[in-house]
DNA sequence: AAGAAGTCCTGGGCGC
DNA sequence: TGCGCCCAGGACTTCT
């Protein structure tokens, strides 16, 4: 389930492995995967070269050189990986990209929740998917006072604290393994209503929510099922999840069971200590 | 109108 | 052994 960490990982290794590279051919095995897609998808990338990759929360932007560009959810189970041609086909590769390196991008999606859109080049600049998130954990310019702006601003929900920080419209890239995580480093509850995080809970959110997203991205993502990077490997920050996944396991800073409950419709791992019951 | 629930999809794991 | 059931979940749609 790539998250910010995930894609952003894949996306440093396609700009080291794709950029500069050109498409020679399409194979569509799934029309399923492409969204908003004209018949003319496969004809108008033939012969474009790949110029950059770019990422919004947990969506990839692939730019190419004739302005046109693509935007690459995975969803659940969507991988792209780079191989060299011939390599025997997955059985859940839904599209393929040959490139003039002998090499294939592959887009592999068993659970096929995953999409590529074509965005033409002179389409409008404001896009819908991306035009809604809220603002990137990692930005720079995203100061700890513009956090607290953030959540004061949303803060009268009645929804679980959970809910909100999954909320990509409220902050962008966070998904079901960081929140858990976040909020024990963090020590709050999940099922706390947003309203009653007190200020101080709400300020230790922010340096644990970047920390914890850096080293994972240092980490190369979490494979805790199908994740895989732009060449294929296995993440390894999944050793160094504190509740995720360790439901039944004693929690490594004091010792507590982990729990595993249902939040918003998620499977949720809290340390029942660590969160205050 | 906020917030909850339903929806898409497949493979793995489970109980019987 | 094999069948049916439930689970995993991102984000959009539908409902209350």
């Amino acid at each position: 389930m790539p998250e910010l960490p995930e894609v952003e990982t894949i996306r440093r290794d396609l700009v080291r492995l794709v950029v500069g590279r050109a498409v020679v051919a399409v194979d569509v095995g799934w029309p399923g995967s492409l969204k908003d897609v004209g018949p003319d998808f496969t004809a108008r990338l033939i012969g474009a070269r790949f110029s950059g990759f770019a990422r919004r929360a947990k969506i990839l932007i692939a730019e190419l050189d004739s302005g046109d560009r693509l935007l690459v959810h995975l969803k659940m189970s969507g991988r792209l990986t780079v191989v060299p041609a011939g390599t025997p086909p997955d059985k859940h590769t839904r599209v393929t990209f040959e490139l003039d390196s002998r090499e294939e991008l592959r887009f592999i999606d068993m659970r096929k929740f995953g999409y590529i859109k074509l965005v033409p080049v002179g389409a409008p600049a404001v896009l819908p998917e991306l035009d809604r998130l809220g603002p990137e954990p990692l930005a720079p310019d995203f100061t700890a006072a513009d956090w607290l702006d953030l959540v004061a601003a949303k803060g009268n929900s009645k929804r679980n604290v959970k809910a909100v920080l999954l909320d990509q419209t409220f902050i962008a890239g966070l998904g079901n393994i960081y929140v858990d995580e976040i909020l024990h480093a963090a020590g709050i509850h999940p099922e706390r209503p947003f309203a009653d995080v007190s200020a101080d809970e709400a300020a230790r959110i922010y340096p644990e929510m970047r920390r914890i997203l850096l080293d994972a991205i240092v980490g190369r993502g979490t494979t805790f099922d199908l994740y895989v990077d732009g060449e294929g490997r296995r993440g390894e920050y999944l050793e160094r999840l504190a509740v995720y996944g360790r439901q039944g396991k004693s929690c490594r800073r004091c010792g507590s069971v982990i729990e595993k409950i249902r939040v918003a419709g998620r499977g949720t791992h809290f340390c029942p200590e660590c969160q205050g019951g």
